[in-house]
DNA sequence: TTAGGTGCAAAACCTTTGCCATCCC
DNA sequence: GGGATGGCAAAGGTTTTGCACCTAA
């Protein structure tokens, strides 16, 4: 299967690498229909998936809200909001040489490594 | 708003802290429909919300597979297999002196960390 | 030319909610 | 008795999919 690198394919992509938002898919999908206006939320869909799988972005499962893409895939911090489900970049070194042990220790092949702080951003505390 | 622990409520929780495999809210369903039979789905649900609520369990958010809930609200590390969707706990140290000091840099308020690593586990390694 | 991509709309899936009956305090 | 909880089923929101039509290589 050879991957075909579309128009749409790109402008999501251009999106996600031009915002540090971590936006969801409906975001980006608004985005990209400022300058294609007929693109559907299903393509936006599709190709989340597409460049998921070739590890061009990280998706970000989280519990409550729909789902947000991240287009840094390198091991970073996360610290997401409880009350209004914002997810910032936290400047924190990962500890990568804990990779190394943990494959070692379990058996597992390790990708991605991240760390998640949950709480409440400024804005939401009261 | 009084809680009153129901018995739906009680069994519920006992069955997330009688696993540690991070299970699903259908898992949860079925097992403690094996002892009450007509306990519905939304109930599970409903029960899993509170106890979000009350800080007793977690909810784990997984792009691609349904919600998972975690007995355990300590900081602590999970590995997440990307093939077959099931979550393993890690034993490593959180480092709990980042917590303060991302707070502190950040003005955010933090209630939970936990390092996650995304890879394939042992069974999905083909 | 043609496999792969798109748009559209319907379907699937997970989760929440409304309503009324039931259960505790 | 009366507020809290449960069961059921319907609704809601997100994500996936089938299909006929395009399009980039």
């Amino acid at each position: 299967m050879v991957v075909r690198r579309s128009k749409q394919n790109k402008a999501i992509l251009r999106v996600l690498r031009e915002t540090t938002s971590h936006p969801t898919a409906v975001y980006i999908y608004e985005q990209v229909r400022k300058e294609m206006p007929d693109i559907s939320l299903g393509t936006v869909y599709r190709n989340l998936g597409l460049l998921k799988q070739e590890g061009k972005i990280l998706e970000l499962g989280l519990a409550g809200t729909p789902n947000r893409f991240d287009g840094n895939t390198q091991s970073h911090c996360h610290f997401r909001c409880e009350q209004c489900g914002r997810v910032y970049d936290v400047d924190e070194p990962v500890d990568r040489g804990r990779d190394e042990r943990v494959a070692q220790k379990t058996g597992f092949k390790i990708y991605y490594c991240g760390v998640q702080f949950r709480g409440l951003c400024k804005g939401c505390q009261s």
